[in-house]
DNA sequence: CACTTACGTAAGTCTATGCTTACGCTTCGT
DNA sequence: ACGAAGCGTAAGCATAGACTTACGTAAGTG
């Protein structure tokens, strides 16, 4: 999932809030932060890349926009990886609780 | 979300969903990969600074295990996030649709 | 008390990355 | 046709980060 290192970018999470509240154009983006226009570009790059936001020519001006579609699919994928993770760990919680209660073993001796 | 970043990378997550299923140490995981027990180890603190895995001692071992709370709090987070995009995005789609057939304009004329 | 096992950490290397400045390309207004 | 507006990209820089090898340390084993 290359969207993920895409968003694990603070910077990146808060433009693609941004461009998920209104289709913005880099510009626009760039006066909202501290940083020069070229970075921001950088980053929409790795964003588009990603597909996670698309753009769109209007005149001399480059509109961007968050994809839901992309959006959708990074979420099942963690929704996956959470799932799984949480679901190993009471599994594994569960039996040793068993084990522990089924012979009154004193726990933790090595 | 400092859990986010270190997420973001592969191998971590791989660590991190080995350490669901079982408690492991840190050789028992660098055996599974092909990368030397030193890089293992400085993915568990990276894990562990981000409170992700637990360390108990035993013996000469480490044990390492994931930490549901973490997981479940990086979980909520994101959950949040994909919310409140996918819900900006929704209503700014049903805002243009709205305008574009109030009035029977042709759309995109810059 | 050696010796082995199982580690973490320090130091160095190489690559990735986030940023800046400089430049070039479209597109619009006049 | 010309200048300005709005961008993307290239080049360079500094920092972060994923590795490696070398070393030091704590806990079992004889």
């Amino acid at each position: 999932m290359d969207a993920l290192a895409a968003i694990a970018e603070p910077r990146r999470r808060e433009i693609l809030r941004m461009v998920s509240l209104a289709e913005l154009s880099a510009g626009e983006i760039a006066r909202r932060f501290d940083v020069t226009r070229p970075a921001i570009s950088q980053h929409l790059r790795v964003l588009k890349e990603a597909n996670l936001v698309s753009e769109r020519k209007s005149g001399t001006k480059r509109l961007y926009r968050a994809r839901p579609e992309t959006i959708a699919e990074l979420r099942a994928y963690l929704e996956d990886f959470w799932d799984a993770s949480l679901r190993s760990l009471k599994a594994a919680a569960e039996q040793e609780e068993q084990r522990r209660s089924r012979h009154g073993r004193r726990h933790e001796s090595h």
